[in-house]
DNA sequence: GGTTTGACCCTAA
DNA sequence: ATTAGGGCCAAAC
């Protein structure tokens, strides 16, 4: 394994790997790279992601499974509408999203 | 170079 | 039960 590649790369292959219709949570990737403190460090791979990435970044929430992009570029409409086209029921509650985990999160 | 901040999580009060 | 604080690693200032 190349040296350069370390957190980032394995973060990306991680998420890439959750399946269609599931969700993860940042705590989980981290454990999943072996780093189970380390979730502020997915935060900030996936903040520094493209455009047009091939990771699913969207499918990455927090732990109470709630959308926690706010106000950034990519309006969180777009992340729910995406993981609704997946088949994800989100519910909306005081302009916050909420992902039912018990039964979409991703279990390897 | 050091210091601060962050798309979070966990533990304690 | 909720609220507050500490901690982790990497990028931005």
């Amino acid at each position: 394994m190349p040296t350069e590649n370390t957190l980032y790369q394995t973060i990306f292959d991680t998420v890439r790997k959750v399946p269609y219709g599931n969700v993860a949570s940042y705590g989980q990737i981290a454990r999943l790279i072996g780093s189970p403190r380390s979730a502020r460090v997915v935060g900030w791979a996936l903040r520094t992601l493209p455009d047009g990435t091939d990771v699913p970044w969207q499918r990455v929430i927090n732990s109470s499974g709630m959308i926690s992009i706010e106000n950034m570029d990519v309006p969180k409409e777009q992340q729910v509408a995406q993981l609704r086209a997946e088949g994800i029921v989100i519910e909306e509650r005081e302009r916050n999203f909420f992902v039912d985990m018990e039964k979409y999160q991703w279990q390897p």
